[in-house]
DNA sequence: CTTGACTCTGGACTATACTCCAGGGTTTAT
DNA sequence: ATAAACCCTGGAGTATAGTCCAGAGTCAAG
């Protein structure tokens, strides 16, 4: 298959699959004598594999390892849970944060009369408080 | 006050309030004949109002917005309001994206033994399942 | 007057994950 | 044979919010 055709039956960019390919995430592929990269069936899975693993919140980096480890025989199931259970933290705190931030956030907005000149205005004010 | 006297009474950093500087979120300070910039109480109040507004989840751009309406004698407090509803909602659909993202790698997660070969790790099998 | 702490400018660099471009060469269908 | 569609490399650019640096000048205390 050529670059186009993994891409697409993958569902994602040509230079997407370069820029993992120049990353190291993909290994570098066969080429036909004119320099044209020529991919096997698996590329595709290998492609697909990243596009879900950041559909549940992993980095390219993180990616990285996981492909890593599902590619040596010596991996193992707990190393991958690991990266796991480190990730839900991630995205734990990612959440909290930004739910103190709603929270703070629609309050002095619930406050706001949204109407009239800003001094009325409760998120400016708890903006300028000391 | 001199940059690193409102930088320290504001609690941000001194490359930080050059930045705001340039980027029109601070207007252009006094200078001493030096070149110094001279500060005025008032400006760790922007400062302040700046590092808060971030704690809102308000980006630079935001802020700027926000700085515009609070100087400006004509700026109401339904303008502040609308800008704090979208970005509620832009907190809304994060929030969301992350937990949804949060409950499927939990679910996968819970579903791996945590031992043995990564052909036994439910993470590895939803990445590469067809 | 010296010394250490502070400040100035302009520009480069950080992280993340790509995307886009120019200026070529190649393949494929007609 | 030709033209459309594809591919190659290397490098630049995107967004965000700064941080860090060199090389120079300035300020304050003793």
């Amino acid at each position: 298959m050529k670059i186009g055709e993994v891409a697409k039956a993958a569902g994602v960019g040509i230079d997407a699959v370069r820029f993992y390919e120049r990353e190291g995430l993909l290994p570098e592929p066969a080429r036909r004598p004119s320099g044209y990269r020529k991919y096997s069936r698996d590329a595709v899975l290998d492609l697909r594999f990243i596009r879900r693993a950041k559909e549940l919140g992993f980095s390219l980096r993180e990616i990285s390892e996981l492909l890593s480890i599902s590619r040596d025989t010596n991996g193992t199931a707990a190393d991958v849970k690991r990266l796991a259970e480190e990730k839900l933290v991630d995205l734990a705190g990612k959440i909290r944060s930004l739910q103190r931030m709603k929270q703070a956030l629609r309050e002095v907005t619930e406050a706001c009369p949204g109407r009239g000149a800003t001094s009325d205005c409760s998120i400016l004010r708890s903006l300028t408080e000391h």
